[in-house]
DNA sequence: ACCTTCTCTGTAAACGTTTTCATTTTTCAT
DNA sequence: ATGAAAAATGAAAACGTTTACAGAGAAGGT
């Protein structure tokens, strides 16, 4: 199929040297004579030599690739974020695999053997669950791994992520201060510790400025508009017992409330206000513009990957096991989707 | 630092038997006596033994990573078609390695070079500009490369689009049926084959339909939201010159179309029809819903991986070299910002 | 001229697999 | 029992690198 390619044994030939002055020629340049080493530069360029990295990295145990597990690629929520990733892995020489796990823990254990197997030398986790392999590994074996977005509680392992709890509270309190005393909570996944962190907050908000908890005020949701949709519907319909204010764990839904809540005929943030989550590349351009927490997504990416690079580092050997999370600063981005209590 | 990995010759000695054994009972193993597969088996289980891949990899000369190049892994747009490539790519037992290019054609040709150095089997180019070192390759030679989104005229290689000129044309044909004569073009950037070729798509219906083509309709743009706002307040801030139908080459552009005509005091659609391209997800869930071209973008990943899988099946040996591009079908989604042409 | 030191280069061993080939063991008909 | 055919195994080469080690010149001080 393709021509015969070139192997460092046809440059040592053509350049008549033997094959470990080519690979020192290309690796420690200056170990070999300013003549030799233009010959091999010329038998280099005739051959059109490449390198085979497949057996370079046999010898060098190492796969320069860095895996990277996400939940669900095809959510542009995580594309920021893998941008961050590559940008920084790229830089340090390193490549970029994406594995695509659905939330299947098989397909997490997968993936997750690659460190054993070679394929990848180090991992980073978007999800917010320990594949199988790495939570049987024994506790004091560190493996270069490294958890954004959703934190691992009790795994030993180096986190980035963003401090949920305080930006829930923020964005509550933000409501709270504007006069809104019936506040919902459009959560998601009930079982996931964003949505953990997230209600804790907006809990906190209230009890600190003693407004009781109304567990009729909170909606399960999935992140996704449509559940949104639901939420708005189910809790906008009853003009009784209606919230003015809504704090919604992520844009899509905040979105999804606020379709609803047209539907309804109630506007925004006139009638009710609606308070965001992720500052999605869209947000500022909705009807109204929603007013939301801005997740630095790209930042988050960018950090994880160094934290991670730092830990492959050979000159810092810093096993020191535990470290706190790095927590990446969020901003409440007040725009228009939510205002004053309306007088009631 | 971490403990010492089991190689096959550690489980060869555990079970007593050659290492070729061992392989043989991994991959052949109907080759192999009962006994000694129980054997290995055990063994296996008892040392922990994964196959080093790298090792694998290069005594059977190939990778098992498709490389994706992209232009910006950051652009949502992208997420979709890469998940459907992901899926195809690890359901035939291979991995995907994205590269960034960031419209560099150095990294693209860094990245390219990947094929000879054996770290990628194949290619899928989601760049519209074909990397130095392919389009210096021998034009017999067929490497295993495809093409997605953008097509590269020319080039013989294998291509998975849609038909960007027809999906113009029918967009604009449904303003022309709706009554609009002033038709603008709001395009992406000029040196683009998209653009080119939906732009073509634009002027084709309206002069299928004996309107003029006014130069001052068209405005280029980047895809972005800001350059569709930016469009909006040049082409219809003049009540005079003002179109009454938009036809968008992004939802992004559209929805900043909107944006600007509502800042004008302007409805949408009764005032002024607004056509966007891409569906994108947040599309339905505008104000007003978007009238959009729904580019089927995972079908478009799946398509291109499916391509590719087929042309490194040894058992398919079509190296038949030209074929007729994929067109993968569009869809005119009719929302709520297209409407009759109001009364003039 | 001779030893020392330094610079440069080549030989060969590894890295962990798969697979060809030859050899041993088993099976089975005679 | 015997030999032929079949089945199972092992020894060793190969994949394309990097690098420890040793050897060969060259340089330089005495």
């Amino acid at each position: 199929m393709h021509e015969k390619i070139a192997t460092i044994e046809d440059v040592a030939r053509h350049a008549g040297v033997s094959i470990a002055t080519v690979s020192r020629a290309l690796h420690k340049p200056d170990v070999v004579s300013q003549t030799t080493r233009e010959k091999v530069q010329a038998a280099i360029a005739t051959t059109g030599y490449t390198a085979n990295v497949m057996a370079r990295n046999l010898r060098l145990n190492r796969s320069g690739m860095i895996l990277l597990l996400v939940p669900d690629i095809g959510n542009p929520f995580f594309s920021a974020i893998l941008s961050g990733i590559e940008q920084g892995a790229s830089k340090a020489g390193y490549n970029v695999l994406i594995g695509d796990t659905q939330n299947d823990p098989d397909r997490e254990a997968t993936y997750a053997a690659y460190l054993r197997s070679n394929q990848a030398d180090a991992m980073i986790l978007l999800n917010g669950r320990l594949p199988a392999p790495l939570a049987n590994s024994p506790a004091n074996a560190t493996p270069p791994v490294v958890i954004a977005c959703e934190r691992i509680p009790g795994c030993g392992l180096p986190t980035v992520i963003i401090d949920n709890e305080q930006a829930a509270f923020e964005a509550t309190t933000h409501l709270i201060n504007h006069g809104h005393r019936k506040i919902a909570n459009v959560a998601g996944p009930g079982n996931n510790i964003l949505t953990v962190d997230r209600t804790a907050g907006y809990r906190r908000a209230l009890s600190e400025h003693g407004i009781a908890i109304d567990p009729k005020l909170t909606f399960v949701g999935d992140y996704s508009i449509d559940a949104g949709i639901a939420a708005g519907r189910s809790l906008l319909a009853d003009a009784k017992t209606r919230p003015t204010g809504l704090f919604c764990a992520s844009d899509g839904m905040a979105i999804g409330v606020i379709v609803a809540a047209k539907e309804l005929g109630l506007r925004v943030p006139e009638d009710v206000s609606v308070f965001g989550f992720d500052d999605i590349h869209l947000a500022a351009a909705y009807d109204p513009p929603l007013t939301t927490v801005r997740q630095p997504r790209r930042r988050l990416g960018e950090q994880a990957i160094a934290l991670l690079l730092d830990r492959l580092d050979p000159k810092t050997p810093n096993k020191t096991g535990k470290t706190d999370p790095v927590i990446v600063p969020t901003e409440l981005i007040i725009r228009q989707s939510t205002g004053p209590c309306p007088q009631g």
